[in-house]
RNA sequence: GGGCGGGUAGCUCAGUUGGUUAGAGCACAUGUUUUACACACAUGAGGUCGCAGGUUCGAGCCCUGUCCCGCCCA
């Protein structure tokens, strides 16, 4: 048999491990359409992996997506589930272009002179080379998804759900297109949706200046602004109706400052009266506040900047200056006139761009929308009726307020990479031919001379369709069929708008049904000081080195026992160093029991009798089982994985696994049922653990089977060994037999006694092989501190032949040091190790710590806590306050001896 | 302005049917190379669970108010 190395080295196993699993099949559904012996009746499990952008490079939010759903479905598939997880990547619309621009530009070249066919070429060719490196990376991580099954946004089958998608909508009136205040970015020259622009308080100045009265201009009105240049596109000013100031200016025009353009100034309610002067420039083209007004009051709607924020002929004699010059110019100029009244600083919302941080120019534009209204209401019904589940729940309020207050989706981008929106004009007659198969001719005239729209969807429209896209959709595909609708939608928060609720909203449409049941949200990972991670803050960790120097199980159960639903987490290097400890204990915990598995009998001469030990770790083991799958159920993920990690560590590595060398040293039938319990209770472990820290659980477990193999009498799985543990069976808990409690509360005693006696060896300095002797006095606990003579004296150093329990003690031993645990008297021979005072000191102050419990518990008794509480609850405090009474008493009579 | 989350040990956080002595990891102190593990073991120190009320026999947990921090929406 190999033998384990001291160390658990992740780096021999992972990469090897996971390839053994890919080929092996593991990941694909045991139950599936193309089966021959295909079960339709079985309800799978499957999940939508969130489509990876194809140039992204792998960050903590890919490993918080893989380590969740990896471990939901690796606990489903060992349920027993045909459990399919689809995964995929998606095209990036504006990111993959910038990052082909920025290689072209690199290369001396350009999007431009190359022209939009030879571009799309350079990008796909981008993509073949780069876009399957993050795939790569996922499954680093263990991921067990079904590559066979693996879908690109932009491949062919998507394209043809995404042209249907869209021709569907338009035919149903959904879709329209039309000149709209947009969000424009002017560096990448497209539209953006209003979920893409964010909003930053920045310092600004707000400019105070005149517009002079047309008929008087030595009367002015003073208005401000945080946007001079924009005064180019006045076309109003406007005063609330009822401000006494400026009442009398209502209905007469001014002068555009420079330009001297004269424009009315109009009454709206709109208007603050605490804001500024008073008095608002109107700039309908450039502001979406201002639009509506302008549309109110039927203004003029003068654009002064071009696609790249450029001032246009508009502006007059400012035209070619960028936004931010003409700015400054304006202003200049206009100081020279002495239009200008003051400057003062101002703190202002900025829009930029969620990529790139440009700021973002409202524009009209005309661009092509969906109707959401018809949708949301579809998205919402299903959320409300509980067709679909969201955790943690709290959001859902969150989902219902967005989907309330839904504004139409601008769908077009004005990019080269992405689904080309399927609309043909006709030269000629100028109708729109919308349809699935690319036409030759005008479907209404007949003519061949149309062009296709130039503008891309945006890429959000090809991922909301992703549940079923990838399934097949528009065809009735078998998997379709048999997989859809999905069971769990896991990702972050922070794409609910962007990604979940349009797939809500895209799957009832297209397929009449939720695209999924559950909604799992996890939170968002920060640093260790729960500051957000950024580059220019430099607090990022990339999970690739950190894979590498500590293991990938431990950087995935960092994140996933860090974490409760929606609850944002920090991350530091020292918690996944803490978690490459826990996955080396439980390797050294099998490297233990695999090693001592050679030096037991091949088999039991008679039955079992089970130590309190056996018994104990039995209980426990189950009530963990139980516990975890409780929380399982409830989504509690995180709370899982503690309760299986403590229990390894501080129950059955710091106290079985002890307790188990004495009985492994005994030999015999004792030593072989010792290590089936060992086995039985790792395997377990392992089992429970797995989805968790794949790879850790795996080896060792591939290990366990192997050696355990050599002696089949001992412990075999009641499944039998599966070929991998990631097939394996989920362990069944036993519900409790009633036996439990007695074990686990002996037990509990017993590690008292062993803590005691051990405090007492550090306070004294004990030299640590120093072995005692011991007397310990229980009248009803004497058969139990005999029987567990051995684990004690082996825990707390005692000496095994100097080791008595006696019911009763008439006269207390001279030189020994006393001790009381939970009413069991306990005398230590340490005497040449104490002095007696500070012994006297020790049980007074152990005496008062103890009457402090007695009154306590005393006044609660006496209280109507008696009376009201469940009889089961006050008994416990009884019999509590009946062994506090007992020690106190048994340490006074210590007390008194010491005189 | 509206909504949500958080405030628990020095730090980062658990604590989901309210059960009476509040936990972990890290950090800290002391000791130990005990043949699974020094990526370890043992022992210890460290908390009026933001604040004020209330409900209850009993509140970190439920209710009301309040302060601070963060996020989302407008």
């Amino acid at each position: 048999m190999k033998e384990l190395t001291k160390a658990y080295d992740f780096i021999k196993v992972e990469q090897r491990l996971y390839k053994w699993w890919e080929e092996s099949g593991f990941f694909k559904p045991w139950n599936e359409p193309q089966n021959a012996d295909f079960n339709p009746n079985i309800a799978p499990y499957v999940i939508s992996y969130p489509p990876t952008n194809i140039t992204g490079s792998l960050h903590l939010g890919h490993v918080m997506v893989v380590a969740m759903e990896d471990m939901m479905v690796r606990h489903q598939r060992m349920k027993g589930i045909p459990t399919l997880w689809v995964p995929g990547t998606d095209h990036a619309g504006i990111a993959t272009q910038l990052q082909v621009e920025k290689m072209l530009l690199s290369q001396g070249r350009s999007r431009e002179a190359l022209g939009r066919e030879r571009f799309e070429q350079e990008v796909w060719s981008w993509k073949e080379n780069y876009g399957s490196q993050i795939t790569e990376e996922i499954r680093r991580l263990g991921a067990s998804c079904d590559w066979r099954r693996e879908r690109f946004t932009l491949d062919e089958g998507l394209s043809i759900a995404v042209r249907e998608a869209f021709v569907r909508l338009y035919e149903k009136g959904l879709i329209y297109r039309g000149p709209r205040m947009t969000n424009w970015s002017p560096g990448l020259q497209t539209a953006v949706s209003d979920l893409e622009v964010e909003y930053f308080e920045e310092p600004g100045v707000l400019y105070y200046f005149k517009y002079r009265l047309a008929d008087d201009p030595s009367q002015f009105i003073p208005v401000a602004t945080t946007r001079p240049e924009t005064i180019l596109g006045d076309t109003a000013v406007a005063v609330h109706p009822d401000d006494e100031r400026y009442q009398q200016f209502i209905g007469k025009t001014v002068l555009v400052p420079i330009l001297d353009r004269e424009i009315p100034v109009i009454a709206d309610e709109y208007v603050d009266r605490k804001f500024g002067t008073g008095a608002l420039k109107i700039t309908p083209a450039h502001d979406p506040n201002d639009y509506e007004i302008g549309v109110r009051h039927n203004l003029e709607i003068i654009t002064i900047l071009d696609k790249g924020a450029v001032i246009n002929q508009n502006g007059g004699p400012y035209q070619g200056l960028e936004r931010f010059e003409c700015r400054k110019k304006i202003w200049q100029d206009m100081a020279e006139k002495g239009l200008t009244i003051k400057e003062q600083p101002y703190t202002h919302q900025v829009p930029r761009s969620q990529r790139g941080g440009e700021i973002i120019e409202p524009m009209i534009t005309t661009q092509w929308y969906i109707k959401m209204k018809p949708l949301a209401e579809a998205g919402l019904k299903a959320v409300r009726d509980g067709e679909i589940i969201i955790i943690p729940e709290r959001f859902t309020k969150v989902y219902y307020n967005w989907l309330e207050n839904v504004q139409d989706w601008c769908i077009s981008r004005q990019l080269w990479w992405g689904h080309r929106i399927p609309v043909w004009y006709c030269d000629e007659c100028e109708h729109l031919t919308v349809a699935r198969e690319d036409p030759a001719v005008c479907s209404h005239c007949g003519s061949i001379k149309i062009h296709q729209e130039t503008d891309v969807l945006d890429t959000w429209f090809s991922s909301g369709l992703w549940p079923f896209s990838t399934l097949g959709w528009p065809a009735k595909t078998p998997d379709l069929e048999y997989f859809y609708p999905t069971t769990m939608l896991e990702t972050g928060y922070d794409i609910l708008f962007f990604w979940v609720a349009r797939m809500i909203m895209m799957g009832l449409e297209f397929t009449g049904e939720v695209p999924f049941k559950t909604v799992y949200l996890h939170g968002l990972i920060r640093d260790e000081f729960g500051v957000k991670m950024s580059k220019t803050k430099g607090n990022v960790i990339a999970p690739l080195p950190v894979m590498e120097e500590l293991g990938t199980d431990a950087l995935r159960f960092s994140l996933l026992v860090g974490s409760t639903p929606g609850n944002d987490m920090s991350l530091s290097l020292k918690k996944v160093e803490a978690n490459r400890n826990f996955a080396n204990k439980i390797w050294n915990a099998g490297r233990f029991i695999i090693s001592n598995l050679e030096r037991v009998p091949d088999a039991a001469l008679s039955t079992s009798t089970p130590t309190l030990a056996d018994t104990w770790v039995l209980a426990r083991l189950q009530q963990v089982n139980l516990d975890v799958d409780r929380l399982f159920e409830n989504y509690q993920y995180g709370e899982a994985g503690r309760q299986i990690y403590e229990f390894i560590w501080n129950e059955f590595a710091d106290w079985y696994v002890e307790i188990a060398k004495s009985q492994l040293n005994q030999g015999g039938d004792r030593a072989f049922y010792t290590a089936q319990t060992l086995v039985y209770v790792f395997d377990t472990c392992l089992r429970l653990l797995h989805p968790f820290t794949p790879f850790v659980t795996e080896e060792l477990w591939q290990s366990l089977k192997e050696a355990c193999s050599a002696i089949p009498d001992l412990y075999q799985p009641e499944s039998g060994w599966e070929k991998a543990l990631m097939i394996a069976k989920w362990p069944q808990p036993r519900q409790s037999e009633g036996w439990e409690d007695d074990k686990v509360n002996a037990f509990i005693l017993i590690q008292e006694i062993v803590r005691a006696i051990r405090n007492l060896r550090t306070e004294n300095k004990l030299p640590h092989g120093k072995k005692i002797a011991a007397i310990l006095v229980s009248e009803n606990l004497a058969n139990l501190l005999i029987a567990e003579k051995e684990p004690i004296a082996l825990l707390a150093g005692l000496d095994l032949n100097r080791y008595v329990v006696l019911p009763k003690l008439s006269e207390k031993p001279q030189d020994a040091t006393p001790l009381v645990v939970g009413g069991v008297e306990i005398y230590l021979s340490l005497a040449e190790f104490i002095d007696s005072e500070h012994e006297v000191e020790r049980l007074e102050k152990e005496m008062h710590e103890i009457n402090i419990q007695i009154e306590r518990l005393e006044k609660l008794l006496a209280s109507s806590f008696a009376e009201k509480a469940p009889p089961a609850v006050v008994t416990k405090e009884r019999e509590k306050l009946e062994t506090f009474r007992n020690s106190f008493e048994k340490i006074k009579e210590q007390r008194r001896a010491l005189e």
